[in-house]
DNA sequence: TTGAAAGCGGTACCAG
DNA sequence: CTGGTACCGCTTTCAA
């Protein structure tokens, strides 16, 4: 359709090359600003509508898509929101969580960028993730130490901010304490007069982050009681549940905290099995409030936990990244309340 | 420590710029060109050892990471493996299958990253992908069209490839046929002499392309024989599950496939409630071999889905960035076995 | 309205 | 062994 002048004889055969604005220019018979100014629809400068037409007949003929890279490397920055994908494996609150996050970004123009991080470790990951000049990181569970946030800072990052049970210094921080599951959950046993109680501690690696601070919430709502707190360490796995409901007996326990409900489930099953009687012999409450626990019999006591939305955290971002000079905010965003139903 | 000669007054304060290796090299007192041999350890050109340490120093002295986009602009090329997050919350299987393949891809060298495409459909997503020039692109679930594989291989992604139900022109495909899952489920329910035979279908959006070709390959095993199949949409919410329960007994059903674990507790539960006995009435077979499964009584029959190692994909697409002239693979890769256990 | 050209941050060739 | 320099693809003044 547009004649190409002084074009070599190999440019005829579909070349493995990349097409570039270059190409569409010369296809187009413009030059590379023009091309520029009309698939960006610059505001500053107006360009005849037949040369529009020329050069995006000439972008779709080659299939022109811009090179990313130049462009913010051109620009100075980019709109990348990155956080590290995460290690182990998540349920469903945080799923639909990152999925909502993603959402709100994008109506906000950015673009969100899962990093996949394996064996990269505190400060070393930081520089992994720096090396994209990202406007904005955001890093769930286990944070980068200030240092890797310095890195990032350095590195052009607008905005740091962490989703975890601690602040880093630098960071704007989203807090999820999670001791207040703990803290609820052995409240209500307590409430429920219950005095010697269990709490399970998930023995998979990668789940500590989590069931520590559970541990220790519970561990200090029952301090200075006259109930007394018994670790459970336990695998997701039927035998090991088997194992410590054989042994439940011996360990008087009259109730359980079981980590969340998943694992509530497994040791439910196993003391059933074992003739426990729930909730007389022993109460149950598990947490994180999952479909399951309501199709247990008896229905299984929870804590339902409530996160931030993620619109609230894209505008979060979105603001920090707007003014990169503001005190970092910090946030308690973990709400958790009992649900109690029928194993407590 | 180290002197700079004609630096303005303006470069003492902590400037808010990001270091760059022009400042490395000006820091150290040497060439860009040098700062860039002994960063990048090039094993072409020798470097005497107190220049390395110089710009060593220098480097950590200001922080300095080095910006991706520039160097793969400068190289042409990256070891970006880029996949699009998923959409819809996904279980374990698809969770832990992630993770191996992050794992592996990182072993081989690759980053992997995933791209939070919301929004946007089909060849659109496909151009967004191109614009960050990936070395290779991996898409579960819904393919993109030939359109799309194009786009993506004219921006110099050197393989395509898409983990789903069916391949794609010019695009490397694992073909995960969950019409197996339905087939293999149908067939032993008919094999245990039930012929009403029940199917539920999510509600929910976005499973279609799961529970389509399960609905699909149970209708294929019933074919031709003297069984019954009757499609039961159902969500995935305790009232609708009671529901249909309630109805049960019209249905006149005496078996249901219920497409995966967490639909047949749902449903099984429901079934209890209402007083059907389970498996002497109805027989009920899950899916995906969820560790839930087990924890039920009775013990919930499944078919049990043997998805490929994350290390085969991660060859498959170092193999394919390679040699990116090859034949496109295509390889069967969905394994499906039932589990006889008590439900049915 | 359009074009020429500088430059973003690196890398790698070629001189010295 | 080290420095100068061209160039990757794109945006954006500045001139024409």
């Amino acid at each position: 359709m547009v004649q190409i002048p002084n074009t070599p004889a190999s440019a005829l055969p579909a070349q493995r090359s990349v097409p570039t604005s270059a190409d569409v220019a010369r296809l187009a018979g413009v030059s590379r600003a023009t091309v520029s100014y009309v698939l960006n629809n610059t505001s500053a400068v107006r360009i005849s509508e037949p040369t529009r037409r020329r050069v995006h007949a000439a972008a779709k003929e080659l299939g022109y898509v811009p090179h990313a890279a130049a462009r913010s490397l051109r620009a100075g920055h980019s709109r990348m929101v990155l956080m590290p994908s995460p290690t182990i494996p998540v349920g469903p609150l945080y799923s639909q969580f990152i999925n909502e996050l993603q959402w709100a970004l994008s109506r906000l123009d950015y673009t969100v960028v899962q990093h996949g991080t394996l064996g990269l470790h505190g400060d070393e990951a930081a520089r992994a993730w720096a090396e994209l000049r990202p406007v904005a990181v955001l890093v769930p569970g286990s944070s980068p130490g200030p240092q890797g946030v310095a890195v990032l800072k350095r590195s052009g990052a607008r905005a740091v901010v962490t989703l975890g049970p601690e602040a880093v210094e630098g960071a704007h921080a989203l807090l999820m304490d999670h001791a207040t599951v703990g803290q609820v959950a052995a409240a209500h046993l307590y409430a429920g007069g219950r005095r010697r109680i269990g709490v399970v501690v998930p023995e998979e690696p990668g789940l500590e982050i989590y069931s520590r601070p559970r541990l220790d919430g519970a561990r200090r709502a029952l301090h200075g009681t006259d109930a007394v707190l018994t670790e459970l360490p336990l695998a997701h796995e039927e035998e090991a549940a088997a194992r410590l409901a054989a042994r439940w007996h011996t360990l008087g326990l009259d109730a359980v905290f079981a980590y969340n409900d998943e694992y509530a489930m497994l040791l439910m099953r196993a003391l059933q099995d074992e003739g426990v009687r729930i909730p007389e012999d022993t109460a149950v409450i598990g947490a994180d409030d999952l479909m399951l626990g309501r199709l247990l019999r008896p229905r299984l006591s929870t804590v339902h936990i409530e996160l931030p939305s993620g619109r609230e955290l894209a505008e979060l971002v979105d603001r920090a990244v707007r003014n990169p000079g503001a005190e970092p905010e910090r946030h308690e965003v973990l709400g958790a309340a009992v649900v109690h139903r029928d194993s407590s």
